[in-house]
DNA sequence: CTGAATCCCTCGCGATACTG
DNA sequence: CAGTATCGCGAGGGATTCAG
């Protein structure tokens, strides 16, 4: 592989991307990636939650997805993790400074999920994709 | 299984979603997961665009793929397909009236993904964001 | 040029059990 | 309560080939 399409191998987005190492879009899409990340992401948008709090809202969810998940949105600096010294255990997860800059997309995302349900398919889904 | 617990099997969200029979965070989590998803309607948010030139702005990427994100895209109504019959074969795609609406999410998540870059975590943390 | 059809393999995710 | 540790399955994704 050459130097050049090292370069690209992230991000091609010539018209939009070239100014950056890295692709902006793919690195969301990768710190998003998950199949409950935006979810817990939104319930930490209303308040600090507890390893068991979080757990109760995904239901059929392992434990070890939780952790997991968790884990991935700690590392990518998304979230805290404050642990406290008591019997029994608490530890408490909530947004960090840059994680509540994510906050804004999750309510389009919901406002947006909300919409697609509402505008039904009913209307005989006839999209006119001739101008 | 409870019928009470299959109605919460895809949304727990009691103080955001109960609302909805569907969780519209799970929905658009479901939307927008695969791994090309939405670099493809960013590239549309800018202009329709033919097979080819997509593939070519995802590098490393197969034409399987290519064509497999399309084709989810367009049963979510996000995209359309409007195929010349012409020879060779010419297929163009685009943004939906739906697929316009998702366009300001991806352009927060493109300032957020800069913003995450350029923030530097060049400041005590000798981590790497990516990977 | 666009895309369907196979084969194959990684890894995301689930189920279960165990620990401080 | 809040985790780890293992095992294993199935889906998502990659490489290749064939077709209109």
């Amino acid at each position: 592989m050459t130097e050049d399409m090292k370069r690209h191998e992230e991000c091609y987005m010539k018209e939009h991307c070239l100014k950056y190492d890295v692709c902006p879009m793919t690195l969301v899409q990768k710190i998003l990636s998950g199949k409950w990340k935006i979810l817990i992401l939104w319930y930490l948008s209303y308040k600090k939650l507890r390893f068991t709090e979080i757990k109760k809202k995904l239901p059929n969810v392992t434990q070890k997805m939780v952790t997991q998940q968790l884990r991935s949105l700690e590392e990518d600096k998304l979230i805290y993790r404050k642990v406290f010294p008591v019997v029994p255990p608490k530890v408490e997860y909530g947004l960090t400074e840059l994680g509540k800059r994510i906050v804004p997309i999750l309510e389009m995302m919901h406002k947006f999920g909300a919409e697609y349900l509402e505008d039904s398919f009913d209307t005989s889904t006839s999209e006119d994709p001739l101008e």
